[in-house]
DNA sequence: TAGATTGTTAATCGATTAACAATC
DNA sequence: TAGATTGTTAATCGATTAACAATC
């Protein structure tokens, strides 16, 4: 199989979505130059990263954008469009749920849930808000791939552990807790509040910036 | 001054979110292989990292949880209260406006912003929205220094611009595209597409996990 | 004292940068 | 052909891990 280094894998949806953006203008090449300079990295790194997966470039000319998109999102997975479930319909669930950037980018959430009853049955937006004791059934019947966790800490353990059961092997989570799970499943998180802290350390040592500027 | 090396000052803000917790559960003592358990990471680099600031462990003993958090929340900047403004009053901004993690952990959005004038007036909770022209005077009036970026992404580097002359050094942004600020200002950057993206990468790739599984 | 765990040094590992031959 | 830019190798840099003396 073949392999990644991880900060490489965390950098293809930034490349990808400059590529898009050249694609948009209509632009056809694009060196590792440029694009190094609008992703604020170096020409060596777009040329060894991009070379991960094969050989898109035409010396002495640059990368052809259009096959370029194609190819990273294929290996990215964009290639198809993802099928996802979001757990927690508090402010941040809903917003998610109507956040128009996912499905642009090829992710449908399909089903909402909460544990709350006097939520059950309300809407947001096309989608109705489903009890969590349909959730695997729903995960199996709707061919739900990845999951979105939008509870509090607390809960948001046992919500991990009642997705990977029903089959997700891929979660987003955005309650400030580590999520233990098993090998296999993949968690990706979001902690807004740790975001705003690395900013205000940042502020505070007078450090240039930290972690992904994107 | 004191150099942090960047990945170990994005884990501080996780280092702090566990020690509260343990704070929270009474814990008085943690030894750095308990705390390395919890995070996913080796005790080895818990010492390391805790030791870039100074020495707060006890050999034999461990580390005084209720003193460690002090510490770490001097070192971060959660000693004292961020005054945060947010510009865009869509889904998200409003979600990011109602957010309680926010002011649980110090960072206090006191004012919301948005060019649209049918937005202009209303309230999110107890919030008015303000129109783009009384940025700057709010930004010095109230004493401004974080500033959450929640516009579409064409927007975005102009509102970035704004932000920064006002006087803002720190940016939390979550349009999708990369801003170009001056040396000594900050952005942090929160993609969600991106998070997903990465997640089905690894899904498709077969990959273990990706960035911070935090 | 004996047992445990820290802080730190040295060794390993991995990622980035620089350089350049190969290619268009 | 001359100029430009790739893909790749080697050199540098930085972060993580392992080991252990110092300390409680």
């Amino acid at each position: 199989m073949l392999v990644v280094p991880k900060p490489v894998a965390a950098r293809f949806p930034l490349y990808l979505r400059q590529l898009e953006e050249y694609e948009a203008d209509g632009v056809a090449l694009v060196s590792s130059r440029e694009l190094g300079a609008k992703l604020g990295t170096s020409a060596a790194q777009v040329r060894k990263d991009l070379a991960c997966f094969g050989h898109f470039g035409l010396p002495g000319v640059g990368y052809p954008v259009k096959e370029l998109v194609e190819q990273l999102k294929r290996i990215i997975g964009r290639d198809h469009r993802w099928r996802v479930a979001l757990v927690g319909a508090g402010n941040l669930g809903r917003a998610l749920c109507r956040y128009k950037g996912f499905l642009e980018k090829g992710f449908e959430i399909l089903a909402v849930f909460d544990k709350d009853r006097s939520k059950i049955g309300k809407h947001i937006g096309p989608k109705t808000i489903r009890p969590m004791s349909e959730f695997a059934r729903t995960v199996r019947g709707e061919h739900i791939e990845l999951g979105v966790i939008a509870v509090p800490a607390r809960e948001a353990q046992a919500v991990a552990k009642q997705m990977v059961k029903a089959g997700i092997r891929g979660i987003l989570n955005f309650a400030p807790v580590r999520l233990t799970v098993p090998e296999g499943v993949t968690v990706c998180a979001v902690d807004l509040a740790v975001e705003l802290q690395q900013l205000s350390f940042s502020l505070k040592s007078g450090e240039p910036a930290l972690p992904a500027a994107n």
